[in-house]
DNA sequence: ATTAAATTTGCAACAAGGTTGCAAATATTT
DNA sequence: AAATATTTGCAACCTTGTTGCAAATTTAAT
């Protein structure tokens, strides 16, 4: 819970009931969450345009990150410490079973060659397949 | 002309003007493109549902293939031939000047370790920075 | 502690992207 | 050419996300 308070204070976000719900739950949940998921588990207290406002104000100051999905779904993570962030290349992995997703942050990959001429700022790597809970 | 009649008949889809137009505009854009630009090049002709229901059914037959961009959006395009094509790696590429969406899906690229007891099926990679256009 | 100023919230309305049901219009089969 | 199967347009609807505005809450200043 002082996590959360000092990730607020952090970023200059002020500390405000929504906020709060929202981070303890991304938190929570360990995997990426729609606005539409992270709203039911908390409950319906909050309007939906005041989520998306506060997913909004994370997205810029980086508290958490958004990851599109194939087939054009987007779900909200925590962002991973400062440190380790910003290093341009993103793993995401989407579980074809369960539609979870988890961010595989950790380690870089190899890029492909790109045709003279491109030059490339970022990398996302989106990996579809089965998680550890689904593989059979 | 002829190579989109046989597209057509290969993948046992009715040769309709909405079909071929849709076709037609894929072909010459040369990058990928959402519904709304395809629809605006042909020239409102059809209606919304329509180019929506040709682009399903030429995403069923792997006629063409969507890629979802960070930030929501979804751009259609015409899939490489069978032979390369369905190599479970796929390369875009994303201007963030131009907005255009190029398809590098001829080279393969290394792919980072999962966690165990992840299973892994496809891989699709975004890269986001300055098209060849763009480069200043 | 109180007040004033700045932010955040809920509500209603709207926009973009996409889907569904149904009847009319086309294609395809025979 | 007739019968059957597909495709089309229309109206209606859903989801995700945004905006404007007034009311409520936070934060800063006294």
């Amino acid at each position: 819970m002082n996590e959360i308070f000092s990730l607020l204070e952090k970023n200059k976000l002020s500390r405000t009931p929504c906020r709060i719900e929202v981070l303890k739950t991304l938190k929570l949940a360990g995997s990426a969450l729609s606005e539409a998921e992270i709203r039911e588990k908390i409950g319906d207290h909050f309007d939906r345009t005041t989520v998306y406002r506060t997913l909004r104000s994370f997205l810029k100051e980086d508290v958490i990150h958004s990851i599109s999905l194939d087939g054009g779904g987007v779900r909200y993570a925590l962002s991973p410490h400062k440190e380790v962030a910003h290093s341009s290349h993103h793993v995401h992995f989407f579980c074809n079973d369960c539609n979870s997703v988890y961010c595989i942050s950790h380690q870089a990959f190899e890029t492909p060659e790109l045709p003279k001429g491109f030059m490339a700022e970022s990398f996302d790597l989106l990996i579809q397949g089965s998680c550890r809970k689904c593989k059979k």
